[in-house]
DNA sequence: CAGTGAGCGAGCTTCCGCTTGACTT
C-alpha cells in the first residue's frame, strides 16, 4: 500500500524518477497510449457527433489491470505523462480507464528529469486541460477518417491492401515528384577555368591555384579565352583579407539526429533510433524522440563546467536555441548526454559512435565561434580583361570546430580551395604552370534518402519525432517506395590544357548518377500517387497538415468546438470519397508507347497483377503478348525501344540432345531453359546474342558442379544426403537442411551419424515460423 | 525460382502517434 502513485509514459524514465522520490512515492510506467480506436473498423460513430468507441489495447490490458489496482489502493494518483498534446490525452485515457476520482487525482509536468524540478511539479498540479485532450481527439479522428474512408478506395480502384494517410501519402509524393524532376532535368554544361601557378619567393617555391568566377557556355569560347592567355603575363592585381565567424549549430532533436547518423555514420533512421533507445535505456543520454532544441539549465552548468575543464574557459560560450520547425510540441529537451564528463558510452561499437556524435554536437552547442580569416587573391591577365580569384580560408580560433563539423547534404564541389594561401603581394608576378578548362554539367536535384525524407517532412510540419522512422518504413512495406543503388552511367567530358603555350584537348569520361541507398518511387507508388492527387488534391496539399494543425491549436486554446471542426471536414472529405467510388476508372498507369512494327498492333505499359509489364494488342484482343519490365525499368520512363527489346525474349536458341534451348530472362536474371532445367548466365554473357556453342558450354558447367555437389549418398535413406554448398558442407533430409558440427568431418560421416544430427536438431525448441502476407 | 496478366466475389486489407519488449536471423 502506496500512499502516493506517479505515472509516466516511459518505464526508464520511471526508474529514475523513482530514485529521487522517498519510499511514500511509488512510480509506474503506463507505457505510452493506453486507450485507442479499435482496429477492426473507422470505430468513430458519424452520424452522432463523431463519437469514438475507444478500447484499451491488447498489450496494454495487464499494465492496466495493475494499475487499476495501485490507483484504487494509492491515497493521491498523480498523472505524469509529457505536457503536450498526445501526453494530456494519456492522463485523459487513463483517468478515464483507472477508474480515478477528481478528489485524489492530481495532473503534473515537468520539463527535465531532476529532483528540483519533479518536486517543483510535485508542489503546483493541475487538473487534465480538456481543450488539449479534445485536440488530440480531432486529430486522431482526423487521421482515422483519412485513412479508413482512402485506403479501401485505393483497394477498389487500384489494387487490395494499398494504404492512404495524411503522412504517408505526401511523403510518397515528394518521392514521385523528385523523381520526374530528376528524370525531366535537362543537364546543361558549361566550361570552368582552373589556373596553376608557380612562383618563388625569398628562394623558397610555392604553387598557387587559381580559378575564373564565370564560366563558358561553349568549348569553342573556352579555347578562344585559353589561346588568348598564351603570351599573357600574370600579375597579382590585389590581396585582400577578411574575418569571418562560424557559429554551431543546435544540439540534437530526433530529426537532425537521424540526419547526421545517417550523413557521419551510414545509419537508417530506425537503426538510429534504436541505437538512441538503448543509450537511454542505459541512463546514457535523454529521451531520443524529441522536437525541442532546448537545453535544461542542469544541462547549461555541466557542458560549462565541461568545456571549461577540458578546453579552457575562452572555450565556453552559452547558447540557447530556438525551436524553427513547424507544430513542434517540445514536451522534451534536445538529446544530449546524460553526463558531459562521460566522453564514451554505450555497450557496442555502433552505440558508442553514436553516443559520441550526440556528446560532441551538444558541447559544441555550448562552446564559442570559430574565427576565420578568409583571403581572396586576384590575378591580373595582361591580354584580357578577365580576373582570376584564389581564395583561401585560415582558421584563426577554433572554437567549436574543436569537436564538431557538421555535415551537408550538398554535393561540395571538390575544387573548391581552402585552406592556407602561399606567401603573395600585390604586384607580384606569377609564373603559368597550366590552365585547363573543363566541362561541367549542371546536376539535377538529388533524390532523397530515409534522412532527407525526413528533414523535408520536419520542414512541412508533418509527422512527429515518435513516427518519422515508422513512416519510412510503411512506405517501404506498401511497396510505394524502394531504397535501393543504382549504377551511374559514363559520361564523356572535354578537357582542354594550355600548358607551354600549346593548347590541347582530349575526351576525358567520368562516372554520373551512381546512387547508394536512395529512395526510389515504384511503379505502385507512382500509380498511387496520381490517382490521389487527382482525386484527393485537398489530402495531398503540402500545406493541408500545417492547416488542421492550426485548428488543432484553436481547440486546445478553447476557441473551435472539435467535433464541429470534424465536421466541417469530414463533409465535402466523403463527398469526394464517394465521387471518386461513383466516377473515377480503374488506375493502371497505362501509356501508349506506339506501335509494333511486326504486328501493327499497340504496344502499351501498364501495371498489372503482378507489376509493371508491356503489351502487344489490346486487352480483348486473343493474341495479346505480355513481357514484364527489367529490374530498374520504370513504367514512367519505360520508351518505346525498350519494349520492343523486352519482346526479344524469350528466344530458342538451338536444339541440344533432342530439346529446345530458350534463352529468357526471370526474377533473377538471364537464364537458359533446357529440358525443365534452369541454367543461369553468367554477368558477361549478353541474353540476346549469346550463342549456341556457349549455351551448351553453361549447361555442361552446371551438371558438373552439380555432380560435386554430392558428398555422400546413403542407399538406405535416399532423403538423407550430405552436401557441398555455399557454405561449405551440410546435410539435406527432404527440403530441410542441418548444420554439420565443427569437429566432424563430412566426408566421412556415417547414416547413423546423419540421423542423430538431425535428431538432435528435433529436440531443439521449433522456431515459429511468421506468417508470410 | 524462372508464372502470371480479365473480372467476378468470398473475406481480408487500412490511419497516426504514444511507448517497449518478445520474437527471429
Amino acid at each position: 500500500m502506496v500512499k502516493n502513485l506517479i505515472i509516466v509514459e516511459s518505464p526508464a524514465k520511471a526508474k529514475t524518477i523513482e530514485g529521487f522520490l522517498g519510499k511514500d512515492f511509488l512510480v509506474k510506467s503506463c507505457y505510452g497510449h493506453i486507450r485507442d480506436l479499435s482496429k477492426s473498423d473507422i470505430s468513430i460513430d458519424l452520424l452522432n457527433n463523431y463519437t469514438p468507441k475507444y478500447e484499451v489495447s491488447a498489450d496494454k490490458k495487464q499494465i492496466i489491470s495493475e494499475l487499476t489496482k495501485l490507483a484504487k489502493e494509492a491515497e493521491i494518483v498523480w498523472l505524469a505523462s509529457d505536457e503536450d498534446r498526445e501526453g494530456e490525452a494519456i492522463s485523459w485515457h487513463l483517468f478515464e480507464t483507472l477508474k480515478l476520482k477528481e478528489s485524489n487525482t492530481r495532473r503534473i509536468v515537468f520539463h527535465e528529469i531532476t529532483k528540483p524540478a519533479i518536486l517543483k511539479a510535485i508542489d503546483s498540479p493541475r487538473k487534465i486541460d480538456q481543450h488539449l485532450v479534445d485536440a488530440q481527439q480531432a486529430r486522431r479522428i482526423l487521421d482515422r477518417i483519412v485513412g479508413y474512408e482512402l485506403s479501401p478506395v485505393l483497394w477498389k480502384k487500384i489494387k487490395p491492401s494499398l494504404s492512404a494517410g495524411r503522412v504517408q501519402s505526401v511523403s510518397v509524393r515528394l518521392l514521385v515528384e523528385r523523381e520526374r524532376e530528376i528524370i525531366n532535368f535537362n543537364s546543361e554544361s558549361s566550361y570552368k577555368i582552373v589556373a596553376n601557378f608557380d612562383f618563388v619567393q625569398n628562394g623558397k617555391a610555392y604553387k598557387l591555384k587559381a580559378q575564373l568566377p564565370k564560366k563558358f557556355e561553349t568549348k569553342e569560347k573556352a579555347e578562344e579565352f585559353l589561346n588568348s592567355c598564351k603570351q599573357a603575363e600574370f600579375k597579382i592585381g590585389s590581396v585582400e583579407k577578411k574575418p569571418g565567424k562560424r557559429t554551431p549549430s543546435a544540439p540534437f532533436t530526433t530529426s537532425t539526429l537521424q540526419q547526421e547518423a545517417s550523413r557521419k555514420l551510414g545509419y537508417s533512421v530506425s537503426q538510429t533510433m534504436v541505437l538512441a533507445q538503448k543509450l537511454y535505456e542505459a541512463g546514457k543520454i535523454t529521451y531520443m524522440r524529441t522536437d525541442s532544441v532546448n537545453l535544461s539549465q542542469t544541462a547549461l552548468d555541466s557542458a560549462k563546467h565541461q568545456i571549461d575543464s577540458q578546453f579552457g574557459t575562452k572555450y565556453h560560450k552559452s547558447r540557447q536555441f530556438t525551436t524553427k520547425s513547424k507544430g513542434a510540441q517540445e514536451a522534451h529537451e534536445a538529446i544530449r548526454p546524460t553526463y558531459f564528463d562521460q566522453q564514451t558510452a554505450g555497450g557496442d561499437n555502433q552505440e558508442k559512435k553514436l553516443y559520441e556524435l550526440i556528446w560532441k554536437r551538444t558541447l559544441a552547442s555550448q562552446m564559442a565561434d570559430a574565427e576565420l580569416e578568409k583571403t581572396v587573391v586576384k590575378i591580373n591577365i595582361s591580354t584580357n580583361s578577365e580576373i582570376l580569384e584564389a581564395q583561401g580560408e585560415v582558421i584563426v580560433f577554433d572554437g567549436f570546430l574543436k569537436v564538431y563539423i557538421e555535415s551537408t547534404d550538398d554535393i561540395v564541389e571538390e575544387d573548391d580551395t581552402s585552406g592556407l594561401l602561399p606567401p603573395v603581394t600585390a604586384g607580384m608576378l606569377l609564373a603559368l604552370k597550366e590552365m585547363t578548362a573543363t566541362q561541367r554539367y549542371t546536376a539535377s536535384p538529388p533524390r532523397y534518402t530515409e534522412a532527407s525524407l525526413v528533414k523535408k517532412l520536419e520542414e512541412l510540419g508533418i509527422g512527429r519525432p515518435s513516427t518519422y522512422a515508422p513512416t519510412i518504413s510503411t512506405i517501404q512495406k506498401r511497396t510505394y517506395a524502394v531504397k535501393e543503388d543504382r549504377e551511374g552511367i559514363v559520361r564523356n567530358y572535354d578537357l582542354l590544357t594550355l600548358k607551354d603555350s600549346v593548347l590541347t584537348s582530349e575526351i576525358k569520361t567520368e562516372n554520373t548518377g551512381a546512387e547508394k541507398n536512395k529512395l526510389f518511387p515504384t511503379d505502385i507508388g507512382i500509380v498511387v500517387n496520381d490517382f490521389l492527387m487527382e482525386h484527393f488534391g485537398n489530402i495531398m496539399d503540402f500545406h493541408f497538415t500545417a492547416k488542421v494543425e492550426k485548428e488543432f491549436d484553436e481547440i486546445a486554446e478553447g476557441l473551435q468546438n472539435w467535433t464541429k471542426m470534424i465536421d466541417s471536414f469530414y463533409h465535402p472529405f466523403h463527398k469526394d470519397v464517394e465521387r471518386t467510388l461513383a466516377e473515377s476508372e480503374r488506375a493502371n498507369g497505362v501509356r501508349l508507347l506506339g506501335v509494333d512494327p511486326k504486328t501493327g498492333k499497340n504496344i502499351y505499359t501498364r501495371i498489372g497483377r503482378y507489376g509493371a509489364l508491356a503489351q502487344i494488342g489490346e486487352n480483348d484482343d486473343e493474341e495479346k503478348k505480355f513481357a514484364n519490365l527489367r529490374q530498374g525499368q520504370r513504367l514512367e520512363s519505360l520508351t518505346f525501344e525498350e519494349a520492343l527489346e523486352l519482346f526479344k525474349l524469350p528466344r530458342t536458341l538451338a536444339e541440344f540432345e533432342g530439346k529446345d534451348m530458350v534463352v529468357g530472362t526471370g526474377r533473377f536474371g538471364p537464364y537458359i531453359r533446357h529440358n525443365n532445367s534452369f541454367y543461369s548466365l553468367a554477368k558477361t554473357d549478353d541474353p540476346l546474342s549469346v550463342s549456341e556453342e556457349r549455351g551448351i558450354e553453361i549447361i555442361l558447367n552446371k551438371r558438373k558442379a552439380d555432380a560435386e555437389k554430392v558428398i555422400s549418398k546413403f542407399g538406405g535413406d535416399p532423403e538423407i544426403q550430405v552436401l557441398n554448398g555455399r557454405f561449405g558442407p551440410y546435410i539435406t533430409k527432404g527440403k530441410e537442411n542441418f548444420k554439420i558440427p565443427k569437429d566432424m568431418d563430412a566426408k566421412l560421416l556415417t547414416l547413423a551419424q546423419c540421423e542423430a544430427i538431425i535428431a538432435d536438431e528435433a529436440n531443439k525448441p521449433k522456431t515459429v515460423k511468421k506468417k508470410k502476407k
